[in-house]
DNA sequence: ATATTTGTACGATAAAATTCGTAGTTTCAT
DNA sequence: ATGAAACTACGAATTTTATCGTACAAATAT
């Protein structure tokens, strides 16, 4: 129950997004992939990840030459924390409103409409 | 089409969240409204909402002395904008994933998941 | 008329996030 | 064994946000 009040800032989590994807990975790996998207220097991207470990966000294991980092926020603990500081700062606390407006916006598969069906049933059976 | 990567902090969205709600106000009356959940000084309120005048977020008007703020952003249109970037940089863009977060995580009342049924069906019948 | 209250303006400071250059170390190819 | 390539470390600069003190102007109360 240690670190209830680690918040990553975008650049933090562009690069746990990756970590979470591949469980592991060097600096290198994980500055290629964020450069398919954005141009950065790797040294930015190093210094980053470097944070992040004097942060405890995630743990740095010696592998060669270089580091392999291995994420230490569980990702649906972090998605669900900064969750709410978002529903509450952006949509002013109203879950059903944000819903509505993922849901209208975005282009939702049929399958994730059933998936989402089936959970409302379930909170409905609850009550 | 203006103002397209417009981008409210956290504390200017606590000030556009009492201007959308009120539809303008005087920085008094927001700077009061916001001391109801947390301390800050009132230049403080002031400095702020004064940026966002420069940033165009806010309209100023004059009256009597004081000034009487009005919001230029549009509520849905910010507050889909942001989503936007949320969903990418906390969930990867995974829509579903929110939906079914902030689902399970949040008390939501049995009328706002009959709402949210209601806007499912309707995107089911345009498939 | 004078003091108090209620405003705005403005600059300074602090903290955090981001970015990258430079230096130095290790590895590897020739 | 020497030079190039691939790393990490570290410090510095920049930018953005947030916060507030001080100064000053206008209105109001005594």
């Amino acid at each position: 129950m240690i670190n209830k009040t680690v918040r990553p800032t975008a650049a933090e989590l562009e690069i746990l997004q990756v970590l979470w994807r591949y469980k592991s990975a060097t600096v290198r790996f994980v500055h290629d992939k964020i450069n398919q998207k954005k141009n950065v220097g790797y040294t930015t991207t190093l210094k980053i990840m470097q944070n992040m470990a004097a942060k405890r966000m995630v743990r740095r294991e010696q592998n060669g030459r270089s580091h392999v980092y291995i994420p230490l926020l569980k990702k649906e603990e972090t998605q669900g924390m900064l969750l709410d500081k978002f529903l509450d700062t952006a949509f002013g606390g109203s879950a059903s409103t944000l819903v509505m407006q993922v849901l209208g916006n975005h282009r939702t598969s049929g399958e994730e409409l059933d998936q989402i069906k089936k959970l409302i049933q379930k909170l409905e059976e609850k009550k």
